[in-house]
RNA sequence: GGGCAGUUGCCAGAGUGGACAAUUGGGCCUGGCUGUAAACCAGGUGCUUCGGCUUCGGUGGUUCGAAUCCGCCACUGCCCA
């Protein structure tokens, strides 16, 4: 089932420009000078980069096309840096929101900050030619350099290369504008703040290119022109489309939350259970774009419609799972999907260990409680009214039986029990 | 600095003294049909020992009774300077 090449690295081998391998997955919407940047491609190393906003201790899958961005770089032998926006952080990006965004404390941010860099760590290579010949990837933060700004200096350097007329027409601002929604001085810097980044890139690391998805568009051409009139230089932005699911929600949205690729946060079996779930008129596009799975093989799995999308969904969730949680992980959460699903064993089910699980403290079961503080103790449900009104409706069984009625005594049992709430929440629950 | 408007449940947005746990829409959840998909149909969507209890930016009042009236505070927007 895993198919284990990676379409990458395979069409570096076989002479496919980059630029074309990006195109014909989907990932470019818009490069500012296409020509230029394919030669630049040609002539050697080019290192790009993409920020990534630390505004939470994990990386989500509305950040995971980002760092596939860099990913498929580094695999055709290119410098990736992944920049944590500790710095822009702490300003706040008004792209794409209607509303003054809450701003983090600096603290916070750091702390999200450690818990979000490791994360990269199985997409992109630190140590280098781990896909044949390739730099090591770079890590970077841009507090190191944005905290120690001088105020006045910064002004005279930098921000007298914006034209406030021209930043005032851009969408972004313009909106904010129109609407009377508000935009408040800080979040008006952040374009210049984040051209400067891109200089700093420049002077540091010899950076070119910036990536992002396409509402990013407006702050990459700005860090483009900066490094033109600073240095002199032609830099590059290549875009991606903004990804939205079929029923137009966000991606990376389950019920409204998002999905984490810390493992504490969403487990693997649920993040692989995110993809196996996509939308049917979804799966190509996401394979494209979240695997190195073969073109050839996409269009092999997705010829099909029907039940037998079901196996193009299925190799996507492993491929998937196995970039973000490892191999080893996705073996198992596969594993653990054909144990729930696949089959309507109750024993395989509860054997496996893969199936989240809960457990019931003895002093609890000491006193005797009702089927509805077991759902609440097993934290499937959040309260008895709604373990009252998930019954009423069918929605609750124990080892497959319905349970009718929830303030029935729960018999605790010494083998695991099989909690179930709906089709999709499943819990093994062991009473001690 | 001055004038005006606003702050309601996940979101949008009704409600202007009792019939309000609060109209409606979206979202979400459950059931049915299915393929762990979509579409569609139906129901549900604060907590509860089912007696009640706690909610409408915060706080203090008025009143038998307040989301609704009054004072102060905070935040947001608009207009003027």
């Amino acid at each position: 089932m895993n198919t284990g090449a990676d379409s990458a690295i395979e069409a570096r081998e076989s002479g496919v420009h980059v630029v074309d391998y990006l195109k014909s997955r989907g990932y470019v919407q818009d490069i500012s000078d296409e020509p230029n940047l394919r030669k630049a491609f040609d002539d050697g190393i080019v290192t790009a980069y993409i920020g990534f906003d630390p505004t939470a201790r994990s990386l989500h899958i509305g950040n995971q096309l980002g760092i596939m961005l860099l990913a498929v770089l580094q695999r055709f032998g290119h410098q990736p840096v992944a920049l944590g926006g500790g710095g822009t952080a702490l300003v706040g990006d008004p792209s794409g929101r209607t509303s003054v965004r809450d701003v983090l404390s600096e603290e916070q941010i750091r702390q999200n900050l450690r818990s979000i860099l490791p994360q990269f760590d199985r997409f992109l290579d630190f140590k280098g030619n781990r896909f044949g010949s390739n730099p090591p990837a770079l890590l970077m933060n841009n507090a190191d350099w944005l905290l120690e700004l001088n105020y006045i200096e910064f002004l005279r350097d930098i921000g007298r290369h914006f034209s406030v007329n021209e930043m005032l027409a851009a969408e972004t601002y313009k909106v904010r504008v129109d609407t009377g929604a508000g935009l408040n001085f800080v979040e008006f810097n952040y374009r210049i703040v984040q051209a400067y980044d891109f200089l700093h890139l420049y002077r540091t690391t010899g950076c070119r290119l910036q990536m992002g998805g396409s509402d990013q568009w407006g702050n990459i051409v700005a860090g483009v022109d900066l490094i033109r009139r600073v240095e002199g230089v032609q830099a590059f932005a290549l875009v991606s489309p903004l990804i939205t699911a079929a029923s137009g929600e966000k991606l990376g949205k389950s019920a409204g939350n998002s999905v984490w690729l810390e493992g504490s946060m969403t487990s693997a079996f649920d993040y692989y259970q995110y993809w196996i779930n996509v939308d049917d008129a979804d799966v190509e596009r996401l394979l494209k774009l979240f695997t190195f799975v073969s073109n050839e093989e996409i269009a092999r799995l997705t010829s099909v419609s029907g039940d037998a999308l079901r196996d193009a969904k299925r190799v996507l969730a492993r491929e998937v799972t196995a970039l973000a949680h490892g191999a080893q992980a996705a073996q198992e959460a596969d594993a653990s999907a054909q144990a729930l699903f696949g089959s309507d064993s109750l024993e395989a089910m509860l054997a496996d260990p893969n199936v989240p699980s809960a457990v019931i403290p003895g002093d609890l079961l000491a006193n005797g409680i009702t089927i509805a503080e077991a759902f609440i103790e097993a934290g499937l449900v959040a309260s008895r009214g709604e373990a009252r009104r998930l019954a009423s409706q069918g929605g609750l069984s124990i080892n497959g039986e319905r349970i009718e009625e929830v303030d029935a005594a729960f018999i605790p049992s010494n083998a695991p029990q099989l909690f179930r709430v709906g089709k999709k929440r499943y819990k093994r629950v062991h009473s001690e």
